[in-house]
RNA sequence: GGGAGUAUAGCUCAGCUGGUUAGAGUGCCUGCAUCACACGCAGGAAGUCGCGGGUUCGAGUCCCUCUAUUCCCACCA
């Protein structure tokens, strides 16, 4: 079928179409073959809250850019897609919800809540879907999964019940980060530490039996010595020796407490002594399990001051460290404020700073899981690319603390384990438990608090597979292949689905982890809610269409490495894809209905073999930098091949052909539509869209471009030689053009062009070149001629001559009309 | 404090294991309505490859020092 084309590509009028005849055709779709490899690539799975950015739209890019090249080799290649039940973001957003009618979690029960979650996750969990279809994402949709669905809850319960019975995961009071506002525990990996400008107030603590003498501290937080228990020096300290042991009295609250020695405090900082306070500094109740001091908890869940804190109590942290500081100074304790820079922790998802807090929580024992888990990356088994980020990796999982997996939300999967009101003991179980394991006590209840969102991600390579079944698809496709992420995320997920991969697969999730940068903006600052500079993928998507979108986000982008991203690139992206069109538009108005197929004819002429040998090159190009995931450079070779190769000489060269007619037309005809319809199947990884409409048009066999064959470097193409000659008459031709340019000749004056040489194919082969691109109204070739007065122009392989006398004159009168147009302009 | 990245044309960036005269896009200048495309064509100007050393027949590329800049980790209250 053949189609009238327009003459500027309409993005609008392809994409949605194309996408659902894709989807009708069922081509993304991947299923256990034996007979074909496996390429797999789970997504990175976008939280249900989400809307698609920049990030999301180079993520999706680079992997369906490797899903459909590996599909077009003939792989059975599986992108699994789904979606992220993103515990706090979600949770917050019914939260706030519930807020603007009145309601709150607490108000509305468990149940309810609940209930009201998955609602929410059905009416709005299918968003960031239907957006990764718009970029043309060729997911297997049929296997689209969610980390809370039925099959995730139970590879999660498997696990949970597999390390606790393993002694990897276990409860206990620690002192955790807390988000005041999301009111539950975060992990480490999830507080971001800010540099903030503050003060160090120096306090005077007077010592108990040694009138008049005081021991000086000195804090960031004054409001925390409300729960002080100690104060503490070094056990090396000459100045305070004589004083561990004594007593001093804590000002305001005016209690009596011990001076310890501890080798955590740095003499030489501060003062040298340092304020204990167990229950709101991680440190602290480190020093305070030592020396079995009490822990005071003076803040409620939201970080306002609670009974402990005496007269303070109902003040948020900021109330009470002014009130605090005021009440020093009245009473002559406050000895000096210096302002002070300090890092200070936020919750990475809303920003509020963290408070430690002392609780009891589940953590997973990370040394012996990432121990085995580090000896795989090192032996190779993942590998990073770029490789520098294996370093990344090795700095936190070697020095990895325990995670601390509960939070206190409700939206996730519930811990399962339940606890015994009658002998206090713990009973852990995939099943509902109805009575105590330890005593058979009906009393039990289940614990409250849910996983860390990470934890059923952890599991995402084989949890979408079927684990804990062995089923087909897990055999066949794991380990995958290529997780493509970006090297912000390199904690929360790469590495915990490494151990996890190994822990309870025994085998790497991945055997290679594609690390992308950051997409900035076009000034090169970081795409933020704040700022409100981000840009929407969905807008660029409208405006310039979606394979413009997606090479502007594959060019010019090495692995690791941020981009920025702008209107400009864009534009010369969407250029290209409208370049291409005209190519195809000129290709198709010239093709002869003969010309059935895109096959090579038996003779080719130089030009041909010069184009072909340049197309073969580009095949291998392609190819192996894909392999190396070098797409950036791949997508530009294809780009250069296409605008400059085939548009800008080949396609010129043939259009004397094609006037000329007969067999010579016929040929070029189908050395283009040769040397078209395959790199289209090149670059269809990168623009689907649009070679899969212009692939549609040309004449061929087979439904769909996805089911084409990805083209193999054929070394019965490789024209070395006539590449060689060829360049050689351009570049003649490019010396030609270059002085009529110096001279103002427009191409419309065309000159006779005098051809010297002794170049076998630029005396056999020249003259209709030259005619055509030289801009020549008639060529004469010859192998020695002298011609007086004429312009000559000398390269490698010819002298030109350029009659002089022709040429003068049309300067003369170009200069007369240029004369004549600005007077005219005054 | 520890680690990593980046520095190449006005701007945004390529440049893989060292090898012709350092490339592209964009912007700028000149010319062009030539029958695919002005979202175009032809031509042009534009670079001390951050600084200084070193290795080499040969360095944008490898090594060292320094400078600027970005990021990650840790954290001394």
């Amino acid at each position: 079928m053949r189609k009238e084309l327009d003459k500027v590509y309409d993005p609008k009028q392809v994409e949605d179409r194309t996408y659902q005849f894709w989807l009708d055709g069922d081509y993304f779709h991947a299923e256990v073959d034996p007979k074909k490899e496996p390429y797999t690539i789970v997504i990175p799975p976008p939280n249900i809250t989400g809307q698609l950015h920049m990030g999301h739209a180079l993520d999706e890019t680079l992997q369906d850019i490797l899903i459909r090249w590996r599909r077009m080799q003939g792989r059975a290649a599986l992108w699994l897609p789904g979606t992220d039940h993103a515990s706090i973001a979600t949770e917050a957003k019914i939260v706030e919800a519930m807020r603007a009618e009145g309601l709150t979690k607490e108000g509305i029960g468990r149940e309810k809540f609940l209930e009201r979650a998955w609602e929410w996750k059905r009416q709005y969990g299918g968003r960031i879907v239907s957006q990764l279809k718009k970029l043309g994402s060729s997911c297997d949709w049929e296997r689209e999964r969610f980390t809370m669905d039925e099959g995730c809850n139970r590879a999660v319960k498997e696990v949970f019940v597999n390390l606790y019975e393993k002694g990897l995961i276990y409860r206990g009071e620690r002192s955790i980060n807390w988000c005041p506002h999301c009111k539950t525990s975060i992990s480490e990996a999830e507080v971001n530490y800010d540099e903030k400008d503050g003060f160090f107030w120096h306090i005077n603590y007077p010592i108990v039996g040694e009138e008049g003498r005081m021991l000086e501290i000195a804090t960031t937080r004054p409001e925390t010595m409300l729960g002080d228990t100690a104060v503490a020096v070094h056990p090396d300290d000459e100045r305070y020796k004589d004083l561990v042991g004594k007593k001093v009295l804590l000002p305001l609250v005016n209690k009596e407490i011990p001076i310890i020695a501890d080798s955590y405090v740095e003499m030489d900082f501060g003062t040298g002594v340092v304020k204990i306070t167990p229950a709101h500094d991680p440190n602290d109740f480190e020093v305070g399990l030592r020396h079995d001091l009490p822990v005071i908890n003076i803040m409620n869940e939201d970080a306002t001051i609670n009974e402990n804190g005496g007269k303070y109590a109902g003040m948020t942290r900021e109330e009470c460290r002014k009130a605090v500081v005021a009440d020093l100074e009245a009473g002559g304790y406050l000895k000096k404020v210096e302002p002070y820079k300090h890092n200070v922790g936020g919750c990475y998802r809303c920003g509020t700073i963290i408070e430690p807090r002392v609780s009891k929580q589940w953590f997973v024992k990370m040394e012996p899981l990432a121990k085995p888990a580090n000896e795989a990356v090192r032996a190779g088994k993942t590998k990073f690319v770029p490789e520098r980020f294996d370093k990344i990796y090795f700095n936190w999982m070697e020095n990895v603390k325990d995670w601390c997996i509960s939070r206190q939300l409700w939206w996730g999967h519930r811990i399962p384990a339940w606890y015994c009101e009658d002998c206090g003991k713990i009973t852990v179980s995939k099943q509902e438990v109805t009575e105590c394991a330890h005593c058979h006590s009906t009393h039990v209840h289940q614990d409250p608090d849910t996983l860390d969102t990470w934890f059923s991600s952890a599991l995402w390579p084989f949890s979408t597979l079927g684990w804990p079944d062995q089923t087909e698809e897990l055999k066949y496709f794991y380990p995958t292949n290529t997780l493509v992420t970006g090297y912000d995320i390199i904690f929360f997920w790469v590495a915990r689905m490494i151990f996890s991969g190994v822990e309870h697969m025994g085998e790497v999730p991945f055997d290679t982890v594609l690390i992308h940068g950051l997409v900035r903006d076009a000034q090169g600052r970081k795409m933020s809610k704040s700022l409100g500079n981000g840009i929407d993928p969905l807008e660029i998507i409208d405006h310039y269409g979606a394979d413009a979108l997606r090479f502007t986000l594959a060019t010019g982008n090495s692995p690791g490495n941020d981009m920025r991203f702008s209107d400009e690139k864009v534009n010369a992206s969407r250029n290209f894809a409208n370049k291409i069109w005209n190519a195809s538009r000129f290709i198709l108005m010239n093709l002869s209905d003969e010309v059935t197929c895109a096959q090579l004819p038996e003779e080719l002429a130089l030009e041909d073999k010069w184009v072909v040998s340049k197309y073969n090159t580009l095949v291998r190009d392609v190819t192996e930098n894909l392999e190396k995931f070098e797409l950036g450079m791949a997508v530009q070779k294809l780009y250069d091949f296409i605008w400059d190769i085939l548009c800008d000489w080949y396609i010129e060269l043939c259009k004397s052909r094609f006037q000329a007619g007969g067999e010579s037309s016929l040929n070029a005809q189908k050395v283009l539509a040769y040397v078209m319809h395959h790199p289209l199947r090149l670059l269809h990884p990168f623009m689907p869209f649009i070679t899969e409409e212009i692939w549609q048009a040309l004449p061929h066999e087979g439904e769909s471009i996805m089911v084409s064959q990805w083209p193999v470097y054929d070394a019965a193409l490789d024209f070395a030689a006539e590449e060689a000659q060829f360049e050689k008459i351009m570049a003649a031709i490019r010396a030609v053009r270059n002085r009529r340019a110096e001279m103002n000749v427009p191409p419309s004056k065309k000159a006779k062009l005098y051809i010297v040489t002794q170049e076998p194919a630029v005396f056999t082969l020249g003259e209709p070149f030259f005619k055509r691109l030289a801009f020549a109204s008639e060529v004469i070739v010859a192998e020695d001629l002298q011609l007086e007065g004429a312009v000559q122009v000398i390269t490698d392989a010819a002298r030109i001559l350029i009659p002089m006398d022709e040429l003068v004159d049309k300067q003369k009168e170009l200069e007369r009309l240029s004369k004549e147009s600005s007077v005219r302009e005054r």
